[in-house]
RNA sequence: GCUCCCAUCGUCUAGCGGUCUAGGACGUCGCCCUCUCACGGCGAAAACACCGGUUCGAGUCCGGUUGGGAGUGCCA
């Protein structure tokens, strides 16, 4: 065998775990599972600034809720900040890179004088060559790598191909900033080199980043991981991602009802394909994922399409297994606490009996709870506009006609119930509907639900026709 | 500006020179099923951006045009 294979997932911690990142942990997770090796995950947070703890939580959260596991403890990129500093002189003792003294207003204005004259902004190097006995008193130095000036740097990409960039182009970048903090640049492939891992697969806009990190693998003698930059995920519009539509942590995901493994398969399949292969189970998507079906151009991030993909894994789901998701769904919503105030023996058995009819109508766990929203109001019920137009004069009387037979009943069950209003549909000479309809409004107070018959059945006696009498009234 | 990447139905995509009168999925529109809404079943409309090459033959290869995207920080 060759050597295992080691993935990672490395996001900053500067905001929730978003729709893009997922997708990139996904693809680490599936194509280290795929080669029985592992994902590791590490913490950019060498932007004190802007890193948090509470991003720190929310991505671990988010990679939790998606079901995407990492081997061993989260690293700190910013933990290891000796480390880079200490691989930064080292490549400065090789002679591979320098000090360089020029202040943060001198290079913004270099890059500024760049611009103005329609010129790449780029560093001139003009510490490149200079001793250090000619260093200006009082400034603190930041350490710029030795770039090639001429050639070119070729980077096999996974999914790119051959990508080649013009030496020129690349600059001295700073490797380590002048209070003696790694950039991300440095801190990337130090991390990535001692962690040992052997492919690298992340967005796009790190692509030409593979070039300078080429760069100081090069000086360091050290062998560069395989690399696949995967295309970036845009917004239903073709522009990039916006909060308005996908660019939202994944715990809103969650939030709106989906559930993780229609996620997955949505995400796995967005900007990934396995011939016709649409519906993926976790290990059929881990047995088949590569490289190779991964394309090249962006793709767009379409909520009704996920929102099929939800509804045919809710259908699927085992009933009790939804209500567990159900349930746990309530921490994260704001009618949570209510609903959750109302969950007790009786109404978790009148869901679960009503799951069959409510799953096949919902394509999110919202509108699964909202489906079931009959079986915890109490009378008298609130009709909304159809079912109003439902319970008209016709619609009273129908119901104050079939009311004795039910009553009636000797056994209060679905087929019972049908027999009884078919029967008097018949005799009545009305459609079955005519009488379904006003009896789904008066017990639902809507217009549409699961089938009638068992929506009475699974409201027990006493409230269905207790509700049947409050709307024939 | 410069560098790099991309381009098949509205969307996600299959296609890796002939089997493409371009396939699947979502969505849309019909029809069927039916107590409502769904589910399910059947069917329809819907695409190779453009222009040049290469080749007996191009959606597939090459070049250009146009249109998107990314990068160009002491951010990651």
């Amino acid at each position: 065998m060759s050597t295992p294979v080691v993935t990672r997932f490395a996001p900053s911690p500067t905001g929730f775990l978003h729709i893009g990142g997922a997708r990139t942990a996904l693809f680490n997770w599936l194509y280290a599972r795929r080669h029985n090796g592992k994902m590791l995950l590490r913490i950019e947070d060498t932007d004190r600034e802007r890193s948090t703890q509470a991003a720190v939580d929310a991505i671990i959260d988010g990679l939790t809720w998606l079901g995407l596991t990492w081997e061993g403890a989260p690293i700190s990129q910013f933990q290891r900040a000796g480390r880079h500093a200490e691989v930064a002189r080292q490549l400065v003792a090789m002679g591979k890179a320098y000090y360089c003294y020029c202040t943060a207003e001198e290079l913004t204005e270099m890059r500024e004088h760049a611009k103005a004259n329609g010129l790449p902004p780029r560093y001139n190097g003009q510490w490149r060559d200079r001793d250090a006995s000619e260093a200006p008193a009082g400034v603190a130095p930041s350490i710029r790598i030795k770039a090639p000036l001429e050639g070119e740097t070729v980077i096999e990409d996974g999914v790119q191909g051959t990508v080649t960039f013009p030496n020129k182009d690349l600059d001295d970048f700073i490797i380590l900033r002048s209070d003696g903090t790694p950039t991300y640049m440095l801190a990337v492939i130090v991390d990535d080199h001692d962690m040992g891992v052997t492919q690298i697969i992340r967005g796009d806009d790190h692509l030409t980043n593979s070039a300078r990190q080429k760069i100081i693998y090069d000086a360091l003698g050290w062998e560069m991981p395989k690399v696949a930059h995967i295309p970036l995920i845009h917004g239903p519009d073709g522009a990039k991602l916006s909060k308005r539509h996908g660019a939202l942590g994944v715990e809103a995901y969650r939030a709106m009802g989906y559930l993780p493994v229609a996620l997955r398969n949505y995400l796995v399949r967005l900007g990934w394909a396995h011939g016709d292969a649409e519906v993926l189970s976790t290990d059929e998507m881990t047995a088949l994922f590569d490289l190779e079906g991964i394309g090249r151009s962006p793709s767009r991030f379409d909520f009704v399409k996920l929102e099929n993909l939800n509804g045919l894994y809710i259908r699927q789901t085992p009933d009790e297994e939804l209500l567990d998701h159900v349930v746990k769904l309530l921490d994260y919503i704001p009618q949570g606490p209510e609903l959750r105030a109302k969950l007790n023996d009786k109404t978790r058995a009148q869901m679960l009996a009503a799951m069959p009819g409510l799953k096949e109508r919902a394509k999110t766990l919202l509108e699964l709870i909202d489906g079931a929203g009959f079986l915890f109001s109490s009378r008298p019920l609130a009709y909304d506009d159809k079912a109003q137009a439902l319970l008209d004069a016709a619609g009273k009387a129908t119901l104050a006609a079939v009311l004795p037979a039910l009553a009636a009943l000797p056994e209060w069950k679905a087929e019972a119930i049908e027999a009884v209003v078919r029967d008097y549909a018949t005799a009545a000479g009305l459609k079955l509907g005519k009488v379904a309809q006003p009896l789904r409004a008066a017990s639902t107070g809507r217009a549409m639900s699961p089938p009638i018959f068992d929506v009475l059945a699974i409201l027990g006696r006493e409230e269905a026709l207790g509700r049947i009498g409050d709307a024939a009234a």
